[in-house]
DNA sequence: TAGATTGTTAATCGATTAACAATC
DNA sequence: TAGATTGTTAATCGATTAACAATC
């Protein structure tokens, strides 16, 4: 923890990057990395990498570079990844279904504890673990089980109504893949925005010019 | 396009933010705006709006603001938007089919003309206009069909080999959903990458500091 | 003309890079 | 000890914000 209190957003943004690098050179059984060389790895600057971990503590050793667990354990625990935040999604469509059987939540901080829908098609269908529910039953599910952020897979015109539900639950993180501007209304909330339609223009931008 | 050339990825990244914010103004019939309303919307200062919106000249007008359509146009030519840049699904798993079936690509710049796939049991299967085709088609398709881009959607330890066929029939331009460093082999590559776990990382960081 | 709001320059702020003394 | 590499300070670079003259 340490000097964590003034980490910057670039800072942080950075981190999830370094983490995978560091997984992935402890799967190789790499105890030990240089900046050089985890720079080289990661196409930035041997500063960067040294500025960048130092916030959070020396953690290298002059002479020999940085232990790949400690590193990655220590970022492990400044992200949070051992948390089990409690999840529940809304929206089993497409995307959200894809999300549910793709993300490895219990190695990203969370747990997946639910699924909503107002499709009844496709309620009372099984989702990997889970079982999709109505969303009627939002309000009941939240009373009985603690829930920590909404994963919103709905569309942009549906999320209002939905959200101000949740909100009123207590709900105050959110995975946001629709393209509602959550903190518009709720201020407080924290939000992560997912626009893949973003970065599909930018790669668009960058195949123009 | 004048002062086009400088434009700085900073600014790129937040284009398509502007032009959805004008998108919807436009569709509410809103024909001008000023910096300092659009910024308050966007939250953001009036001071980036203007900066950001002068880099490829001036289409403001002093003492009235903006013209919301000519903007949101100036906007879509610049990202590129206008173009059917032609690309292909490689991988129609869970999340392949979501992107197929909730990408506006028509609107973004593109037209997804192709889709392939190895698992058996899904080629033949309809995906939109699409069929899903063997991934052992890909040269023969490529061949027939000018290709711009290819969309990654298949795991990370089965990129390589799909990547490096990809590279030899030309395509440069990547739309990368998998962890795959795919810069990191072809270095004229011009990817852009999506890594959801990142974001969901970032949004356990901040649910927990 | 008076009021509004841009375009643009200058000031500030923050992030990245370079450099090197500390030290393993 | 000599070599390597960090931690950290200082220099540079770029991005954001403030301010205001230009002008519609």
């Amino acid at each position: 923890m340490s000097k964590n209190d003034s980490i910057s957003m670039s800072v942080i943004r950075r981190l999830p990057r370094y983490y995978r690098f560091l997984t992935e050179l402890e799967e190789r059984k790499t105890d030990r990395i240089s900046s050089t060389r985890l720079a080289e790895i990661m196409n930035v600057t041997a500063s960067q990498v040294r500025q960048d971990l130092n916030c959070f503590g020396g953690f290298g050793q002059q002479g020999y570079g940085y232990s790949v667990s400690q590193l990655r354990q220590e970022i492990q625990k400044i992200l949070g990844l051992n948390n089990h935040y409690r999840a529940i999604l809304i929206g089993a469509g497409n995307f959200g279904t894809a999300i549910a059987k793709h993300i490895d939540f219990r190695n990203l901080g969370f747990s997946l504890i639910g699924c909503f829908e107002t499709d009844s098609e496709k309620i009372g269908e099984r989702l990997g673990e889970l079982t999709v529910q109505s969303e009627d039953r939002l309000e009941e599910f939240c009373e009985n089980n603690r829930v920590d952020a909404a994963i919103m897979c709905i569309p942009r015109q549906n999320v209002e109504a939905t959200l101000d539900r949740l909100y009123a639950l207590g709900i105050r993180s959110f995975w946001n893949f629709s393209h509602y501007d959550i903190n518009a209304k709720y201020r407080d909330a924290v939000v992560e925005n997912v626009h893949l339609s973003d970065s599909l223009m930018t790669l668009c931008y960058r195949m123009t010019n």
